[in-house]
DNA sequence: CATGACACTCTCTTTCAGGTAAGTACAAAA
DNA sequence: TTTTGTACTTACCTGAAAGAGAGTGTCATG
């Protein structure tokens, strides 16, 4: 048996050996929303949003870049279902449809706020250290 | 020409359509590290070390639950090789290696604390969220 | 001499995110 | 009548990620 790594269940039942600090399904539910919510076109349909208030589809694409209809779409849906989004139609003739930001959305957006701060204060230590770390794996 | 979504260059390159707000290579660049460090698996060794201090190989992938040796190999040294962790290796008959986090991977722990709890904050709206969606959906 | 402990490493296979390209609906404009 | 604009679907395909499972090196112990 040399897969999944599983802790010795047969100690102590009670001592535990901490698999949940907080609690069993929360726990399971944040990592899935941070999973969702962390992807990289979440991320950047987020920051675009943020930026220039409510936009339609095609506009969202041209900002964030390099994205697929496919993926946009399927990003704004999942923005939308879990209520960072609302998607205003409205019915003429060529379709048009904006999308901006929930409240929700803006809180998230601030959240990432320190991640992605954190990345633009770090980014020279992360450079220092990959150069030191693969001069000393070079050897 | 169905594809990627592009800006209409084809307009005033002074004007520009806001594709970079801060910098060109910067940009990408947090966008890379935040890609890496976003990862599931390294989010969750994150908080194992951040809950645990020091710890061997085998008793994170415990804590971690899941984790396949592998990934956790993967994870670790990634990590190691961003400056987030330190790799002390004990020379002694079975092998005996510990890793803690360094001062930038605590840093990140905390930046990451916020997304956290957003995520723990918001769980239940989100479920409504979702819930309302797919009831709208439904029809 | 076989076994076990520890931290990996290697290979094989499956899964799936995401890209490409084309199609749909609808009406107004050319 | 063909084209155009807009916001999508749908079908197909591929490369990369990740999981399973076995193998490696070393020495103490039984």
């Amino acid at each position: 048996m040399t897969a999944p790594l599983t802790a010795p269940e047969t100690a102590s039942a009670a001592t535990d050996s901490r698999t949940d600090d907080l609690d069993p399904r929360v726990e399971a539910l944040v990592n899935e929303v941070i999973g969702r919510v962390a992807d990289k076109w979440t991320m950047i349909v987020l920051e675009v949003l943020t930026e220039h208030g409510e936009l339609r589809f095609t506009r969202i694409g041209q900002l964030a870049g390099g994205i697929s209809q496919k993926m946009l779409t399927q990003t704004l849906r999942q923005m939308e279902r879990d209520g960072l989004v609302v998607r205003t139609v409205h019915p003429v003739i060529p379709p048009h449809v904006e999308y901006r930001l929930t409240d929700l959305g803006y809180t998230l957006s601030e959240a990432f706020c320190g991640v992605w701060r954190w990345a633009e204060a770090n980014l020279e230590r992360i450079e220092t250290a990959r150069a030191a770390f693969d001069a000393r794996a070079a050897r």
